[in-house]
This record gives C-alpha cells, sequence and structure tokens, in this order.
DNA sequence: CTCCCCGGGAAACATACGTTTGAAACGTAT
DNA sequence: ATACGTTTCAAACGTATGTTTCCCGGGGAG
C-alpha cells in the first residue's frame, strides 16, 4: 500500500460530512475535494458510496464494540450483581470516552448512531444488525437480567423509550447544546448532557412503584 | 381552481413517501407518478420542492395546533391545577386522534415530525419555528410551571428527552407492536403504547427525588 | 533494462434530479 | 360564440450525482 493516508483521510472526511449533513446530502465531490483527493480514488479504495458509509461506520464500531464486550465480560466474571446503572454507564462511558486523542470525535459518533437509524439506508441497517446484532440481543439481555422486577414485556417497550430518547437526543446534539447556551447561557459538554440521559433513562427502564 | 385534486392527490402521496423513505431520497418524479399527475404540476401549485415539503407540514401541524392551542386555553380558563399528566395527554390524545377519518395518519404525523427533526432541511426547521414556535414555546412554560422543583434547564434537556422516546417508538410504533405479538403473544393497541410511554415520560420529566 | 502492477489523476459516462418552457385543453363569464 | 384566465401536458434545460475509463508515473522482480 504506496499511500494508506488516502484512504484514511477520505474516512476521517467522510465521517465528518455525513454527520453534518447526513448521507445522501453529501456527495462523493464534496468529500475527495475536502479531503484532497481525486475523486475516483473513493471508488477505487471502497467500491462504492455505499461501502465507504459501511467503512465509516466499521471504523467507529468495531473497537467501540470489542472494548464493550470486553467490559461485558468483566461485568459478568466479576459476579457481583449488574445494575442498570452500571450496564448503561458503561455503555455511556464508552461512547465518550472510546477516541482515543480525539474526544471530539463522540459528537460524530452520536450524530452517525443517530443517522443509522433515521436515514433511508437500508444496507446500512442490515449489515450493522448482521455485524453487531448478537452484541445488542447480548445486553438487551442482561438489562433484562439487571431488573428482574419489570415484566419482560414492560422491559421491551421501555428500552424502546429509551433508545428513542437517546439516539433522538445524540443525533440532535449539536444544536441542542447551541440552544441550551443561547437560552441559559451554560455551555453543556456532551457529558453533561449524557449525565443528564443517564438519570432519564435509567429511571425510566427502572419504573418508579 | 378547475380540479383541486390534483394539489391534494400531490400531498397525500408526498406524505407517505416523505414519510417512508425521507426528502431528498423521494424525488419529485416519484411522487407525480405515483399520484398519477404531471411533473410540472408540483412547480405549478407549491412553487418548488421545499414549498411542498412545507405545504405537507402545514396541512398536518395548522389543524393540529389550532386544537391544541384551543385545549390550552380551556385548561388555563378552567383554574384548576395543570398537571404534567394533563398536559402530556392532551397532546397525545390530539396526535392520536386529530386526524378525523383515517386514524392510520397518526402513523404518518409521528413519522413525519421525527424526519422535521433528524433531516437535513434547515429551510423546513425555520418554518416551523416560525410558525408554531410560539405555541411550542407556551407549551413549554405551562410544563414548566407544572413542575416547579425542575430547573427551567433540566427541564429543557428532559422535555427533549421525552421528545425523543415519543417521536422515535411511535414512528416505529407499527413494527414494535409486531415485534411484540410474536415476542409475547399479546396484542397491544396503540393507546396500550400509549399508556406505557405517557408514564415513562411523566416519569422522566418529573425526575425522582 | 524490461516487465508488470499498483496508486493516482483527468476526463468522460450515463443517469437522475429540480425546474422551466410553450402550447394545448379546459372552464367560465361576457 | 368568443375571449380569457387557469390547469395540464410533453419535452427540454441545466446541473449534479455515482461510477467508469484510460493513461500516467514509479518502484520492485525477473
Amino acid at each position: 500500500m504506496a499511500n494508506a493516508a488516502t484512504a484514511e483521510r477520505i474516512l476521517d472526511t467522510a465521517e465528518n460530512l455525513f454527520a453534518r449533513k447526513g448521507f445522501s446530502e453529501t456527495s462523493l465531490r464534496a468529500i475527495t475535494s475536502k479531503a484532497d483527493v481525486n475523486l475516483a480514488a473513493v471508488n477505487y479504495h471502497f467500491g462504492s458510496k455505499e461501502a465507504l458509509i459501511q467503512a465509516v461506520f466499521e471504523r467507529f464500531l468495531t473497537p467501540f464494540c470489542e472494548a464493550l464486550a470486553q467490559h461485558l465480560d468483566e461485568l459478568e466474571e466479576q459476579g457481583g450483581e449488574i445494575t442498570l446503572e452500571r450496564l448503561l454507564s458503561v455503555v455511556s462511558v464508552l461512547a465518550m470516552g472510546s477516541h482515543g486523542t480525539r474526544p471530539e470525535r463522540a459528537t460524530l459518533f452520536f450524530r452517525l448512531s443517530g443517522l443509522a437509524y433515521t436515514q433511508a439506508q437500508e444496507h446500512l441497517r442490515s449489515y450493522l444488525r448482521e455485524q453487531y446484532g448478537g452484541l445488542f440481543q447480548r445486553f438487551l439481555d442482561l438489562l433484562g437480567r439487571a431488573a428482574p422486577e419489570v415484566p419482560p414485556m414492560e422491559m421491551f417497550w421501555r428500552v424502546h423509550f429509551a433508545l428513542g430518547a437517546t439516539i433522538f437526543t445524540l443525533s440532535g446534539m449539536g444544536s441542542l447544546q447551541a440552544i441550551c447556551a443561547r437560552e441559559f447561557g451554560e455551555e453543556l459538554t456532551a457529558a453533561d448532557v449524557n449525565e443528564r440521559l443517564l438519570a432519564f433513562t435509567v429511571g425510566g427502564l427502572r419504573g418508579r412503584d
């Protein structure tokens, strides 16, 4: 591989533009010109625009999911009680902090996750399901075990409520932060928002009786 | 207006396709051919694709917001305490039931609401803000008054969490109901789901102390 | 040296898009 | 019956998209 930097530059630029404007609103020409590579480089290195989208997600999700699986292993091996708080905060901490020297990528991670749900890219969803669906199911099972007092069907619905709150909020994180700063004069970081979101979802999952 | 049905047919078809695939993924040609009208009819009746998108939302939101404003008036005139439950259930009932003889439009209503938030259509958001922002602000104020123990900024975030849970869930209501029936052998109606969602959001807004 | 293959680059390709045009068809009031 | 504003229609316009083609340069291997 003579110049490995080309594919990387494409991925870097693509994840930025995708997160900001969505998939169909981001053209390959916009990506390649901003990344300062030739237009044909995308199809040469990735094969197609769809494959590029998948590659962007793979670069994000594979390390993230490996780390998550490992943390879940550790939680189970420890043998102690696995609470809802611990389960959700593992994901939260990982999502916030698994971006090495570039913490600003957390925002991209959130926005891209939201896009995966809300944008019309069926190829992406089936790819993600096939690739990471097992881990998601495992996580759901642990949630159920962490709150045995909640009937399975109730938990099913509450998980989707919580998922909705999360995806929706995180995919609009940027503009919500801006509104918050303008309206209340307080600049919240993504971590601040996540803390509040965590309280909201934990309470919602557990229910109040 | 010789054939008022043309503009209506365009709106009917457009709201369906938009809700299913998003805005930029739905071409005017797809709309006009499915609606069985000439391609140029969109630009003739609405002026542009952007204006068509706004028209779709206006047809939904104007009756909805008028009804909501009226219900809020009544709540305030009654003088009794306005609780979170009553505020949210007013919106919920209205969103579920304000579609005349076509209850299936409730699903479209929610999906479109979600798209307004998640898709890259700045013109739409500023249009909605300008058109309906006042009512939304009034609703937020009532929420704040109904839960004075929650600081304004906290309420701001929790409202968006709840909004996310609602829009996300209801826009996928159909498939979620199917999964629920298959997985737990219990056929929940939309009202059943709404009841659970209401409990989830009320609890989340109020917080637990 | 020659061959070959890989990465890069400019240009062209075919297609799809939103929009505009100009004329035909229609309905209606004079 | 005529004239006029409104609506429909087929066709074309200009632009943008994803993808493909063809050619260049260079660096190992035989």
